[in-house]
DNA sequence: GATTCACTTGAGTACCTCTTCAATTATAGG
DNA sequence: CCTATAATTGAAGAGGTACTCAAGTGAATC
């Protein structure tokens, strides 16, 4: 197998009319510098947040309570979602490990709300696309 | 099987003192508009916008995009993500199918380069955890 | 305290996604 | 043209995710 920097090297070369082993040295440090701004831990974080944003049932849960603007009970979720009462807490469950909605119990019934994360992540996207 | 607006029935019950059909029937609808306040094509859209980014590879790459504020190479990429060619390759089209980089042609190179949109959601994403 | 109701948890499974390998396209240079 | 290089495409397999089912917890009501 080719060395992967090989490419690079050559690439340089291209760029740069002639590419000693400093300038790709340079260049693998530039690159990795941009690549490490951020602690691993908190790009796990992040990706953590986008994973629990990407399902359509979780994202749908969220938007609706991000709309709401209130807490809203399990029952009132389970009307917005086609699945079963065991999946719709799996995702909420999932959600409130990702920090986007909250919970609370009120009697027998439990409620749940949106954090301020997920008002602002919702809030972009939906402006973003399209 | 319970129906599935029974337990909603009695939620309203609960809260309002009594329920009659209309009163379910009224905050089906509510909650009907909180879901489709946005047209399903744009949901879809947005679902594909995070999936592209929950992905440690794929982030991994726009995180290095954005922060270079500037195109990048393959090559230079392939130097920042433990992936193969292919593999890499992959990744960059799915980015672009959502509209997260624009790629351009130079000679036999090929670069790619963060759009606004990937800017604006990066940013805000690094700025909402932790 | 037994029962009903609201919701959660854990295990199992079907499906989908990510990655790799092999083959292909496209550009540059001899 | 023929070869080498840069990158993409398609197929296939391993692994992970998102459901469902069955059982469990905890609060209210009788």
């Amino acid at each position: 197998m080719v060395n992967t920097t090989d490419r690079l090297e050559r690439y340089l070369e291209d760029e740069l009319g002639e590419c000693r082993s400093e300038d790709l040295e340079q260049r693998l440090d530039e690159l990795g510098a941009l690549d490490d701004a951020l602690g691993s831990s908190q790009i796990d974080a992040e990706l953590d947040l986008l994973s629990a944003l990407a399902n359509e049932t979780r994202y749908t849960l969220i938007r609706v309570l991000v709309a709401a603007g209130d807490e809203l009970c399990v029952c009132e979720l389970h009307a917005v979602v086609d699945i079963t009462e065991s999946g719709l807490s799996h995702a909420l469950s999932n959600l409130v490990d990702a920090g986007l909605v909250e919970s609370r119990k009120d009697g027998r019934w439990k409620k749940y709300r949106a954090t301020n994360r997920a008002v602002a992540i919702v809030t972009l996207v939906e402006g973003t696309v399209e």
